[in-house]
DNA sequence: TATATAGGAATGAACATTCATTCCATTAAA
DNA sequence: TTTAATGGAATGAATGTTCATTCCTATATA
């Protein structure tokens, strides 16, 4: 169906300026162009910008999930399968880098901070594999008993950090890197 | 003199706008306002915003790495000094949330990146305690055999992540946490 | 009085959004 | 089988708003 054709385009258009460019960089206009559309037309698939965007990150959201959940079986011990969710994390940022630079850029602003404050309050219903994978850790005592809070930071910052890193050409992640910098993550989480 | 306190007034008028409302949300007119003086007044201290908000950044970054010099003594371990700058930072970032919220969106912007890529480059001079630091850690193999930026982003990126949910809201640093956290980047630097 | 400083209205550029018009596919009529 | 009619979809010029920056007037200082 072509009507599914030109959301797409639009979608995809917005992420590869917006994670180019920032919000900033990414008006109505040029995203319309970029996908070879009239500016009027985005407004038959979206309310207006901020629904755009949200539902954007929407998309990303899911695809990133099903990419952490193949070959994810819980039966693993914790730590095995925090490492199995941390390689598929960096990989899946490194090698999709306008979705990560899209996130970044999600993450850190206004959008980004209701989101995160919404699903804190549990107003979204979407399960959460590392909170439960931390839970387990917890009751386990194979991780340090810390808030839920900290054991992400300790978990994710450094990924967060290091992905940034890559796709600003700071450093080269190859495999034998993104594993060590895995395990490293582990020695600060395990108790 | 006047022409200081004018100077300073509108410059942490801006701080606080950015900080919490975002580069979006700081108009001049509203840093004009807020700051007390006109909006024509900004210009005879600043060329323009952008001149204004870098000058901004280099405040606070020589504010903190006062702070961060503060008992700090290039003769102890690595271990205790890479906590006593850990938890400057941790304290600083909690007391001074705007400031910490300056920094963050500041790095988040094409601002931070052509910044830190200048640094990376080697176009500013400044001293750096963190990589004398984790270099004398890899010479004397206390920690682990990985590239500069990945060891940042292990000390470094939890800390933000966490500082960044205690002024979210999102969870309570007090003392005994601060130090918890830090020994747990500790445990995953180390070799 | 002459000079420097401050103020804020005026300006113009950039932008999101709207809307009158065009286009096109599908269905009905001939 | 051709031709006409219909209505939803697409378009992009026009609109109104927001902003950084400028510029002229008013005020303070010397």
């Amino acid at each position: 169906m072509v009507k599914l054709e030109k959301r797409d385009e639009i979608v995809r258009a917005a992420l590869e300026l917006i994670a180019e460019n920032g919000f900033h960089g990414a008006p109505m206009a040029m995203i319309a162009e970029k996908a070879g559309v009239g500016a009027g037309t985005i407004y038959r698939y979206f309310e207006n910008k901020d629904v755009l965007i949200n539902e954007l990150y929407r998309d990303l959201e899911e695809r990133l999930y099903v990419v952490l959940m193949e070959g994810y079986s819980p039966e693993q011990p914790v730590k095995e399968r925090f490492i199995h969710l941390g390689t598929a994390i960096l990989r899946y940022c490194i090698s999709n880098p306008l979705d990560f630079r899209f996130l970044e850029q999600f993450h850190n602003s206004p959008y980004g901070v209701v989101y995160r404050r919404d699903k804190m309050l549990g107003k979204t219903d979407q399960k959460d594999v590392y909170r439960e994978l931390f839970e387990e850790g917890l009751f386990r005592q194979v991780v340090k008993q810390l808030p839920m809070v900290v054991l992400f930071a300790l978990a994710f910052g450094p990924l967060i950090t290091v992905a940034r890193d890559h796709i600003l050409g700071f450093v080269v992640l190859d495999e034998a890197l993104i594993g060590q910098t895995i395990a490293a993550c582990w020695d600060g989480l395990k108790r």
